[in-house]
DNA sequence: ATAATGCATGACAATATCGTCACAAACATG
DNA sequence: CATGTTTGTGACGATATTGTCATGCATTAT
């Protein structure tokens, strides 16, 4: 299932990474640069939640609120807001107009997924589901359950770390100093080697799917996730 | 696919210091020095995205930026300013003026590369590869690929290093010494000689293509990379 | 034409890197 | 506590990669 997010924040390189972050997480992220773009997206799509700067450019996001709440088919969207710290007291404004939660800039991207995902159960009834995919392997990080070609897949907690670094780097070649630091820590030491003892495993839990060839290995360097 | 780049900046060392970060990241540079011959340019070529200096010689910046947007066909191209930092000020007035972003100089070179891949990213729709292209071969750095015509070709960690240090400086004669410098490293001792195995090797495995040929000696000096 | 130089090529040995297994310690589970 | 699972590491063989050299061909200079 498709989970959309309208992003509306003017500043470009906070959007753009949020947009990854969401993209990361298994959302599809789209993202308006200013209060008519978001209006304009929002007559083609109706996402299932909104993310929205307290200071645009063009109209204040209380502005957009406003606008959004009158609107009869999308009215019950949830809606978070950001505020620049220095807007403080803006924030109980926006919450008594129709946000339903703020978070102050600079935000960590880790609080933000996680607000996101309360709201969406809570809006939605149910655990929106957090998937990963890649030809017919099909993850689902929060119920923790990887499928491949609709079977279940047993992996270890290491084994499933490292197939969902894989799953978010489709396609890229992943160093093995990259993938430590994304799946052990990057204060954690242990031995090169042992990346390639579970990528081993990794690929042996794979197999009755015929499908570890797609963990490819890049001799010198590392790994990467690939169908050829 | 090619991606134009204009850089209108007066200061050559920064010009020209630009353009070779841009080539290395696979973009097409086009430079320009001033606002007049810009606009020559731009007469010429319609740019993916645009690079402009506040400060030039003939017309500021933003006259510059002005006549870009007041044009039927580009007005739409995305465009980074840059300014020093004695010009903080202005970068506001830039803004308004439709820049769509900024840096300031001395600004780093990964930093703006960035900026350039979020802007195109979000201008064109779709992630713009890392990719560098001659002819008919293309290297996806990130995925660590090589294909010609299509088709993979399997190269080992130097010949891939030596690939794309020629796809990097296509037509561009790169003496012995100097392809030891950047596939080996400064502080390597490796004969001269080890260079010309290596340039068999690649040109082996770009045979089947019959695009071993494209990889031409030239006697006392070096190799470089060109169709004729 | 002939010698001299530089390069292409194949062979080779040394090395680096990886896949795999076995084992012990840590951990979880009942 | 007893059992099973997960995890990190060392060992070892298989394989890929790499640097060097010897030889012969191509190009250039005399």
């Amino acid at each position: 299932m498709h989970t959309n997010i309208l992003i509306v924040e003017d500043d470009m390189a906070i959007r753009e990474m949020m947009a990854f972050s969401l993209k990361r997480e298994g959302f599809d992220a789209i993202k308006a640069a200013s209060g008519h773009e978001a209006l304009e997206q929002l007559n083609r799509v109706h996402p299932d939640l909104i993310v929205v700067d307290w200071g645009l450019p063009d109209m204040s996001g209380i502005d957009l609120i406003d606008t959004i709440r009158r609107d009869q088919v999308i009215k019950e969207v949830p809606i978070i807001m950001l505020t620049a710290r220095s807007e403080e007291q803006d924030k109980i404004k926006g919450l008594e107009r129709g946000a339903d939660d703020y978070l102050t800039k600079p935000a960590s991207m880790l609080e933000l997924m996680a607000r996101i995902r309360a709201h969406l159960r809570r809006s939605k009834g149910f655990e929106v589901s957090h998937t990963l995919e890649y030809k017919d392997i099909v993850m689902d990080a929060s119920a923790h359950e990887v499928k491949v070609n609709e079977l279940p897949v047993n992996l270890s907690l290491t084994e499933f770390k490292l197939l969902k670094l894989f799953l978010q780097n489709p396609n890229k070649l992943l160093a093995r100093e990259h993938i430590l630091n994304h799946v052990w820590g990057r204060n954690t030491f242990v031995e090169d080697r042992t990346v390639d003892v579970h990528i081993l495993r990794l690929r042996k839990a794979l197999k009755p799917h015929a499908r570890d060839r797609w963990i490819q290995t890049v001799r010198g360097i590392g790994y990467k996730l690939a169908s050829i």
